[in-house]
DNA sequence: TATTAGTCAATAAA
DNA sequence: TTTATTGACTAATA
């Protein structure tokens, strides 16, 4: 039976020939797959050797930087031990003087940070013992109210009688402070700050440029005095390091405390108070920077941020209001010009303008009722009927537009984005201020001295080169926003001619005082400035660097082969020319700004001068959507793009032709 | 930390 | 006398 079934199923040869051949064909497939496999098993272990590589590599980095790290503390560890050792000085000195380097315990309350620090005895030794010894070097007490003039003399008189200190190789001593800095890792703005009381970009021009000892005035010399007392005293290397450390990662850069009596305090310490002495007659011109720097940014931020607020609950409430306000009580007073001084204006009042002021400019262009120029236009003809105006204007800005038209508003302006992306058209606001002041002849010393607070030369620069909007920050923001509020207001013309008068007074006064005081002027024993009659004395002011032509062209030259020279370059320049490195380094600098800003400017001075299809200049937009240009862009895509925008935005026939006209010659020139 | 933005005072030009 | 220019400075920024 098995036999006859084996018989019967038993493979014919071309059926063992079928299956070799499947076997075979088996067999292959199997090799192919044991050599992928082995292919790819390759490979994973090619991988895994590469990342464990990798990982050792990262392991070898972190043990570095674990081990710097071990040897930063170790070099930190005599911290306790100094501090202890000078809480045991204090300790035996406190009781004979009670001397604190601080001007009142409110000082020290402003900054915790530095409080923490400063409050501890090492900072508090080391000040006492340097105030001690400036005791034995000031001429004359230190409270007395001697100019830092006369200070200064003293201490160059002291400087250059001790002989060997009074030729310094400034070279030097800034390579010898730059490595100083580097190895106590120091940045240059805390020791620009706590040592030089020089802002960081003086410290780095000053390190990077070094004017020779020689050719330095005597307030040129004051930071390398500075510098070489400080890198000759441990004490205060060692408390600069100390500040730094703690300083560090907690300091706000940029954002100097509202009170800097601490920093002062620490400079104090640091310096001898004899310099320190010499810092108060720059007092006034310091504080002025230091509002202009901290206040100003944060003024406008306060009023942006403000204003949004504002904003917001004055839609809310924006229906009942219009009604509310129509019969309220007259508060403008004709004769109030406090408004007009930006420091008298508060940041509330002024937010509450921005906002009147912007609003009624949205009706007004978005109404095409209404000619875009013809606002402006009544402002600053008072002939058009000026005692409606007067009248309209006494009662709040509110009540005449109420009055006026209702309040509808398509822009809405209330949204928090489109008030940040408020834009002001700085060529046209400009351009209606220079008419304004032309037409009633107010130069414009008493409007930026009134208006701006301004000296009559940035007021020039103001209206003669507008910057775009979008390329001012907030500061310079503010003088457009002012200007704009200033066109705007009815009784800007009164109040400016008031205010000219009494500027005309006062110089009056002034000059017949200074005639006077001129005969006691007298030059002082060194032949190195004028004393008054009182005694006080000036130094002799630098004389203003007046570059020839020839010096110049070679200038421009430079730059136009090399926009940013090297220190090398200008080196070079500066001794091709005879003149100080720090000189020419200026010149670039300033040259590049204003290669930037007639950049800006001339293209749209272009716009409003050349524009014959309209008498007036384009006033009518002065308050756009603002488009900023995306990253990459150039100024003139950016150009472009606003001025495409504007196409849009802007109903004003006239401006919209000469925007295309512009557009299009800019398409040419592209 | 190098560079920029904003500003000023001195000076030139109108 | 007013306006424009420019070298120099500080604070802010990239």
């Amino acid at each position: 039976m098995d036999l006859c079934v084996f018989t019967a199923v038993s493979p014919t040869s071309a059926d063992v020939e079928t299956m070799v051949a499947m076997r075979n064909r088996d067999v292959q497939r199997l090799e192919q797959e044991v050599r992928r496999l082995q292919h790819l098993l390759q490979e994973v272990q090619e991988r895994t050797a590469n990342h464990v590589a990798l990982l050792q590599q990262q392991l070898a980095n972190k043990s570095q930087q674990i081990e710097r790290l071990q040897a930063k503390l170790q070099s930190q560890q005599d911290y306790d031990k100094i501090k202890t050792e000078l809480r045991t000085l204090r300790e035996l000195t406190q009781t004979t003087d009670d001397v604190s380097v601080f001007s009142s315990p409110s000082d020290i309350d402003n900054d915790a940070v530095i409080q923490t620090e400063v409050k501890t005895p090492e900072f508090q030794d080391i000040g006492k013992g340097e105030l001690l010894n400036e005791s034995s070097v000031i001429s004359g007490s230190p409270s007395s109210s001697s100019s830092s003039s006369s200070s200064l003399q003293s201490l160059m008189k002291e400087e250059t009688e001790s002989g060997d200190e009074c030729e310094f190789d400034t070279t030097r001593l800034a390579l010898e402070v730059k490595e100083a800095l580097q190895r106590l890792n120091v940045g240059q703005r805390v020791f620009g700050h706590y040592v030089l009381g020089l802002s960081q970009g003086t410290v780095s021009d000053i390190l990077a440029r070094p004017k020779p000892w020689s050719k330095l005035t005597s307030r040129g010399r004051e930071p390398f005095l500075r510098m070489k007392h400080f890198l000759s005293d441990e004490h205060s290397i060692r408390t600069l390091r100390a500040i730094q450390d703690r300083l560090r990662g907690i300091f706000v850069p940029c954002v100097r405390p509202p009170d800097a009596s601490s920093d002062d305090a620490i400079r104090k310490i640091l310096n001898r108070s004899r310099l320190e002495k010499l810092d108060d007659d720059d007092d006034d011109e310091g504080s002025r920077s230091q509002r202009d720097g901290d206040s100003s940014d944060g003024a406008i931020r306060n009023i942006l941020q403000q204003a949004k607020h504002e904003m917001q609950t004055q839609t809310q409430t924006q229906t009942s209001a219009t009604n509310d306000t129509f019969d309220a009580p007259v508060h403008q007073e004709e004769e109030d010009y406090g408004t007009l001084d930006p420091s008298a204006q508060s940041p509330t009042d002024f937010v509450q303008s921005i906002i009147q002021k912007i609003k009624c400019e949205l009706d007004e262009d978005t109404d095409p009722s209404v000619s875009p120029s013809s606002s402006s236009h009544s402002f600053e003809t008072p002939s058009a009927d000026p005692h409606q105006r007067t009248q309209v204007f006494s009662r709040s800005e509110e009540n005449m537009e109420t009055q006026e038209r209702p309040r509808s508003c398509p822009i809405n302006i209330s949204s928090s984005s489109e008030l940040q992306s408020l834009d002001l058209d700085t060529f046209s606001i400009t351009q209606r201020v220079k008419e304004t002041l032309t037409i009633n002849s107010i130069g414009q010393r008493v409007f930026g001295e009134e208006v701006l607070g301004l000296t009559q030369s940035s007021v020039s620069e103001l209206l003669s080169h507008p910057k775009p909007w979008t390329k001012l920050s907030l500061k310079g923001k503010e003088n457009f926003i002012r200007m704009h509020l200033w066109l705007q207001d009815p009784q800007k013309i009164q109040k400016l001619n008031v205010m000219k008068k009494m500027d005309q007074r006062a110089r009056l006064k002034r000059a017949l005082i200074g005639s006077d005081c001129d005969s006691h002027r007298t030059l002082d024993a060194g032949g190195q400035g004028f004393c008054d009659g009182w005694g006080r004395c000036d130094v002799m002011k630098k004389p203003r660097v007046i570059l020839s032509p020839q010096e110049r062209e070679t200038l421009i030259a430079a730059y136009q082969t090399e926009p940013y020279p090297s220190p090398y370059t200008i080196d070079r320049l500066a001794a091709q020319l005879g003149l100080q490195t720090s000189t020419v380094s200026n010149w670039f600098y300033n040259h590049r700004s204003r290669i930037r800003r007639d950049g800006f400017s001339e293209p749209m001075q272009t716009r409003t001068f050349q524009n014959p299809a309209t008498s007036r200049p384009l006033s009518a937009s002065l308050v756009r959507i603002k488009q900023e240009p995306s990253d990459g862009e150039t100024e003139e895509d950016a150009y472009l793009k606003r001025e495409q925008h504007d196409h849009v935005s802007v109903g004003v026939q006239s401006i919209m032709r000469v925007k295309t006209e512009k557009t299009e010659d800019l398409s040419d020139l592209r």
